[in-house]
DNA sequence: GACTTGTATGCTGTATACAATATGGTGTCG
DNA sequence: CGACACCATATTGTATACAGCATACAAGTC
């Protein structure tokens, strides 16, 4: 017999589910509070409850969904409040990771920011806010690896998430918020290369500060409080 | 008409077996590196596998145990590697639920660190280390309800039973180790009552601090790093 | 007409059966 | 004697069956 199933696919069905579900969720293509039937799930990609059901969980941790006993699961609600939670949480931990990054040594791995912001650059001029998020995930992991705390990054990967949703909202009703965290993230990056833990910290907590308060007003008004 | 609906009550037993296995974990008696079987923890709690697995969901969304895809999920190692991880995040992150429950007027639910406080100089006087803990824990859980902060309560409760095991290790180990965090846990309190946010953040970065600092070596010198 | 009770249905929660894969031991061959 | 292939077994991963709760609606009662 021909082997005909990815490898990788099948390893982790569960975990490929929930990268979907997420992607649709926050692309907004899954709708907040909109109900997730777990033989929906199932049948709209061809599997079965159990891995389906692991999924959901995956997505419950990462507050993307969220889950009554017996009554089943909806996609989180968005709302400023929500929004303020991830964001304070946000500025403690980003902060907190960018200096762990600039405190690392593995210069070999710091030079892929450079790469990392010309994509950013390109993704910008050609106003693909899908590839600009993209990339500036990729630059998020990046962080973290040279930070290699692994459970700072296990908290930070499902804030992330959970801000996407409003970054990709936010960006798509003005793109130029977009432009104003460039700049600043490029001269994050720099900071981290040259390792000053001190000054990664404070411009990342400062540019994350300045995204909460640049979108919390708009948040309110199109999710309500 | 005055029952409500309870929720939580509905039987939730994956829910209920992450938390005994949670406790035994916490308390040593599952120890680190120990092999946890699907069928092995059914068979012990009367259960089928389906929850269980849920269960060890729960448990690896809060670091207790650890998992390979298709080989099989153990007791997460402890090391001084861990331990400098969970506490720097604590510190960051305790450090702002105080802040945000010192900011709360829910001044009847302050009234409660009273009470918790008398419990702990019990426990401490019978030296007694379950009991300590359990008051704690809840002293934690009702700075997080004031706090009122859903996401970074989510976050906190993940790393507190990481750091729980090395509390209680310790505790074991040296028992006078607790008498060092009585003292300032009441100032806590006290400020969080009194609604002054920057002293209730900046006492428990340092208690924190402090804890950690004074156990680190210890760890070291038990886990290896 | 409002309220309670009965009933149907859909969905979640759990158990069980089955498939796929990792592990360890045994034997064979170099 | 060591390396490697192969098979047996244990365990995870997935599918399916079934039980029980939640919701909506219909019928009956006051």
């Amino acid at each position: 017999m021909i082997l005909q199933r990815l490898p990788k696919l099948a390893a982790a069905i569960p975990e490929s589910l929930a990268e979907m579900l997420e992607e649709e969720i926050i692309l907004g293509r899954l709708k907040s509070e909109e109900r997730l039937t777990e033989e929906f799930v199932a049948e709209r990609y061809g599997v079965s409850r159990s891995p389906v059901r692991e999924a959901l969980r995956l997505l419950e941790r990462d507050g993307l969904v969220i889950r009554e006993a017996r009554r089943g699961i909806w996609v989180a609600p968005m709302s400023q409040r929500d929004f303020d939670e991830v964001y304070t949480c946000r500025i403690a931990l980003e902060g907190l990771v960018a200096r762990q990054a600039a405190e690392s040594n593995d210069t070999e791995r710091k030079k892929e920011f450079r790469g990392l912001l010309v994509e950013l650059k390109e993704a910008q001029a050609r106003n693909d806010a899908r590839q600009f998020f993209a990339v500036d995930v990729r630059g998020s992991a990046l962080v973290y690896d040279l930070a290699a705390n692994r459970t700072l990054t296990r908290l930070l990967q499902g804030l992330e998430k959970q801000a996407l949703r409003y970054r990709f909202h936010a960006y798509e009703q003005d793109p130029k918020i977009v432009k104003l965290s460039l700049d600043d993230t490029a001269r994050i990056y720099d900071a981290i290369t040259a390792g000053d833990g001190d000054s990664a910290q404070a411009m990342t907590e400062k540019l994350i500060r300045e995204i909460w308060q640049s979108m919390r007003e708009k948040v309110r008004d199109y999710f309500g409080q």
